[in-house]
DNA sequence: ATTAATTTTTAGACTAACCTAAAAATATTT
DNA sequence: AAATATTTTTAGGTTAGTCTAAAAATTAAT
């Protein structure tokens, strides 16, 4: 099924944003996500509900179909492969790519993702740490944790982001916070939760927030 | 400037099209050359002109400005560049790789395409022999001519292609004929015009029009 | 359990990119 | 040079994707 940009889209911000809790996602949501209005959103939801790519009650919100979730892996997974590109290959920061893959994510070609997954031999993860689904819409999400839920002493290894804008990932740049870093929770203040960090080779203080956005691997 | 596909696809047509007598293009050439309607370039042309991307008298044709051509030339550039990366990174074969280019050729990024250029090592010509322009908008045509221009006995060495058409391309490689192959004209049958050629390795003879489509640099 | 607030949908309009059919201009032929 | 043929434009309609404003449904609050 030939399915346009906004089309695709839809079915990415739906997958997003139902893989937060897994359950029905709010038209708002999407619109607020795509940076659109409402009644764009319906309008698109009632059209993809007809082709069977998602289930939708009025009023009721929205979830991807079996169909659907496999084609919004499948734009994911050249989104994700496409950035790997870019960084590996085309020496762009993990901060600039998300733009460029936006718009390359929907090039359509089988070949073009089949090849270039080889040519980057075969990688499993993004710049950002996220997983990349297979072709067959299979992701797997590395069992990982909060940087904000280890307790004090702990220590992880900084696998990825959850919020990956630019603004985040610069944040980090600038801090020396590199996908691979060991990360040690030293001491988390009280008066506003902000978290005293140990790095490979110096300490730091962030913010609750920020620790909410780092994924890690305790060890 | 920002422009849709539709309108960075009308420049690329009229680029190609005036290119071929450097005279105002008729609007149904457009169309043809884009598989549309008329009318529909005519709408296209009055929008193009307003953004002095072309020349526009009613009736009269069209043809590109100095910005125009520099736009569709950058196009092309991206269009060349991006077919190099298919055959010599991802393994496509030159009668593969157009369909995908013209999608690529539409992704914005200045960065990209500066990267992609360093990281194919500043190539000169795409698969077909055709040469790239520069950023600047500059293409150098090499001394050129056609193998049906030769006369019997000369020899030249294959460097492009006239019609890319995958069907074309299809042709050549059955007959071993690849870039770089050199040619020698035989002998020319009064009859039908067909050409008796004479490869590194091989003979065999090809019509008139396989002919008027292959470029040659004499040697 | 009503009322109030919020969310979502409907209704109707706009733009870009297409189309067909008819009119107008240009080009060709006799 | 008139008549005919061709090309191009105009006029008006369609679809996809967007929007605003108003109506309807759901959710939250008193």
């Amino acid at each position: 099924m030939m399915l346009s940009f906004t089309e695709e889209n839809h079915l990415k911000a739906i997958f997003h944003l139902s893989n937060i809790d897994n359950k029905d996602v709010s038209t708002n949501a999407i619109a607020e996500s795509l940076k659109t209005k409402a009644p764009s959103v319906t309008d698109m939801l009632q059209k993809l509900s007809d082709k069977k790519l998602v289930t939708y009650k009025k009023y009721q919100g929205s979830f991807l179909t079996p169909i659907g979730r496999k084609t919004a892996l499948n734009i994911i997974r050249k989104h994700r492969l496409w950035e790997v590109f870019l960084v590996e290959k085309l020496g762009f920061n993990w901060s600039e790519v998300h733009e460029v893959a936006e718009q390359l994510e929907h090039i359509k070609s089988k070949k073009l993702i089949e090849q270039l997954d080889k040519f980057l031999d075969y990688p499993t993860k993004d710049p950002h740490g996220d997983p990349i689904p297979n072709t067959a819409g299979f992701i797997k999400y590395t069992n990982r944790a909060l940087l904000s839920d280890l307790e004090i002493g702990e220590k992880g290894k900084f696998i990825g982001v959850k919020d990956s804008s630019s603004a985040f990932l610069k944040f980090l740049d600038k801090r020396k916070i590199a996908l691979g870093t060991n990360i040690e929770i030293i001491y988390i203040e009280d008066f506003d939760n902000s978290i005293h960090i140990g790095l490979d080779e110096t300490n730091l203080t962030i913010s609750i927030k920020s620790a909410q956005n780092i994924y890690v691997n305790k060890i």
